[in-house]
DNA sequence: AATGAATGAGCATTCATTCAT
DNA sequence: AATGAATGAATGCTCATTCAT
């Protein structure tokens, strides 16, 4: 049936001067779970910057379905829950997170150099997604089951990559929860060297490579690095 | 017992050149003042209880003064508004957990027993204080000031400390920035720690041997450690 | 026991040169009676003073205790309540402007010039009373009970004098309802003179000429004054 | 009958191009618009209701809701906050007033019985609507930029009425001052005569004609009427 | 009688969620 | 499925009044 189609088209197209976008359904090239989709991630996309701009408690409904160009009662069509997207918010733009830094340790083979692609990788990634520190930090507050998960996977994933490098170097194998406990301490060095870095009022534009330099020697010599043996 | 009043009307006496007037109560064993410091206390203390366990969101004013034992006018009679007692909050709890480890730390002498000192009585703090991590954690979200406060408070003797450690150990001197930069990372990481202890439901009694000990061997060695240098 | 009195008095007498004052309570020139009556007056100014400025709704006790320099229990000392304040508030300023137009009414013969005297006296009053506004227009709302009995006080006095200026002129007299209604609208007619004044920001420390002028010219002529009887 | 339905279709097609969208709704006789606007109304008509009897202080957003039979919420759906309803009030009704005796008083043409239409209408009003009165006097408290409003509306029309009924007299015109000033004395005599009304107990069903009489005899003749010259 | 802290009822406002269209 | 108005529970804060000292 191209002809009743075609109809339509013409009559859209003389719209198409007038209505701003949106409204150019005609080609089932967007079926409609396609488009369902495109909502959800609208949505979700839209809490991301909104919990950025506000934080999760100003994060209101009212806000995010504003930002996301639907009607409020349109949300609950895709969530149960305003509990229920704070719920998938940080996993979801964790997950990404993770594969653009992991993309660029990969590119290193030293394990060095592969902490510092991870280190510098995450600043960076601060730098281009500016509201993703809330959402990461505030989760422990507002969506605590989606921060245990999102550190477990961290914790899986940083942890997996610690054990190969180790285990490619030639050093002895470390049990699974000393493992755990030096990435939660890498997380943490690194999220509050991030936290000092927005305190200080940086420029936030910028990966200061200081930063990324006292991080590094901490990690090659520890803290006591040049401090003789009997007094440490 | 007329005699102790006299006692109290000379001690009145001595003072009435510094207070204004008003002093000129006797018998109550705990005057105006004392009892309403008395209350600002409870207050805080209560404060504290309920945001460790509801969070700064859930610590409504009624659940506050309830836990106070007072009526909810009251809370007005001490601070201006609920923010301003969480303003308050932090800095307050947190000058007594650096009092606390303070005096844990200046028993010993060696760097590395300073340091562990200070990781084994933080640790301790938040078991005997169990709300204190969320007060810590949420204030950078609802009490931002009164967190960069304690965060530059923390850095402030934290850094002057390891300043001092490092000059009596005969190590060379490092820049401020850097320091700063240090003290943020082993907060991030003793901080991390105790996140990952909360969540894993470990028995909050006791302080792990094993998260010490990880947090020791980082900060003497490194993370490179026991790794080749060739490859690291 | 004038002893322990003499006792507690050199202690006064020392700390006299620290308070500010009130602290003068020697010589019993000033009798209780009188320090009470003075508190009571204290209150009663002080109220004129927050309303006019604030509005009886803004007139907390706090406002009016602090403008009497007297603590807030203090005020259940002296009034019942704060509508008991409020109820006595319009009637004693309502006959201290009475007597003061009084005076200068007195001092004219011709009926005109006497009510010249009024309606420039009111003004006057209200340019030296600049609170007075307030009191009595919010009365109607705060004080009902009060502004009812002052503007029954008004239509006793005003009428009364309206009355006799009418049978000294030799004019025939008028019933009592009539009377009433005519003051009235003079009444009525000089408020919103006086709310037009100080809506328009005129300066006011100045009497509006014009709007004497204009009011005693409505008195004398009426409203159809110049125009012909044939059509008004 | 699906034939309703195409007609209102087409009117909605003729539409189309003015409103934005969402005007595709068929069937329901009360529009949406329609029901938001009646809701609209039944606050404002509660909340003169409720300000008629209870004043602008006890005008509770819930009595007021109560009253208009919504939920306490639905109020802001309408009006951003209580003092943006108290804003619209006065002016609303009033406006509403000056059109109802607008209506009577064209049916007159001599001026001095315009002039009784107007006394008489108002007062009328003011038994149609009996909160009316309070509305309007509070509004110098409680709203007082409509009351300002309200005022300058009120010396607009009347300014106006009075300088056209002069003109077509014969008689000279007078400056906007002098005129603004007439009027703001009409209306404090008929607002003060309401109040004493009022405030007399009277059967408020009734209008009393001595009021409306002496009122007319004022503006006749004003004040001296029947007073030899040589003595007022 | 004076004090001033304690009290708790009262109220405007917000916002997640529901629901009729 | 989309809409957006309706809902009502929840909460910070004010302030007249009480009361122990």
């Amino acid at each position: 049936m191209p002809r009743p189609r075609k109809k339509t088209k013409s009559v859209d197209a003389r719209n198409a001067t007038q209505a701003p976008a949106a409204a150019r359904r005609r080609k089932p090239t967007v079926s409609r779970a396609e488009k369902s989709e495109a909502i959800r991630r609208a949505l979700l996309e839209a809490a991301g910057t909104v919990v950025g701009r506000h934080g999760y408690a100003g994060a209101s409904i009212a806000r995010i379905t504003m930002a996301a160009n639907v009607a409020q009662g349109t949300f609950y069509n895709y969530f149960d829950s305003r509990d229920a997207l704070f719920a998938q918010l940080l996993p979801e733009i964790g997950q990404f997170m993770i594969d653009e830094i992991g993309a660029k340790v990969r590119q290193h083979t030293r394990l060095a150099d592969r902490e510092e692609a991870r280190i510098r990788g995450y600043l960076q990634f601060l730098r281009t997604h500016p509201g993703f520190y809330r959402v990461l930090r505030e989760a422990e507050t507002f969506a605590p089951e989606a921060h245990r998960a999102h550190m477990a996977n961290m914790v899986a994933g940083y942890g997996r990559a610690l054990r190969a490098e180790r285990e490619r170097a030639g050093a002895p194998p470390l049990p699974d929860q000393q493992i755990e406990k030096i990435v939660y301490m890498l997380l943490g060095a690194r999220d509050y060297l991030a936290m000092q870095y927005q305190e200080g009022g940086n420029d936030p534009a910028t990966v200061d490579d200081e930063t990324v330099a006292t991080y590094m020697r901490a990690l090659r010599g520890g803290l006591f690095d040049d401090i003789p043996d009997d007094v440490a």
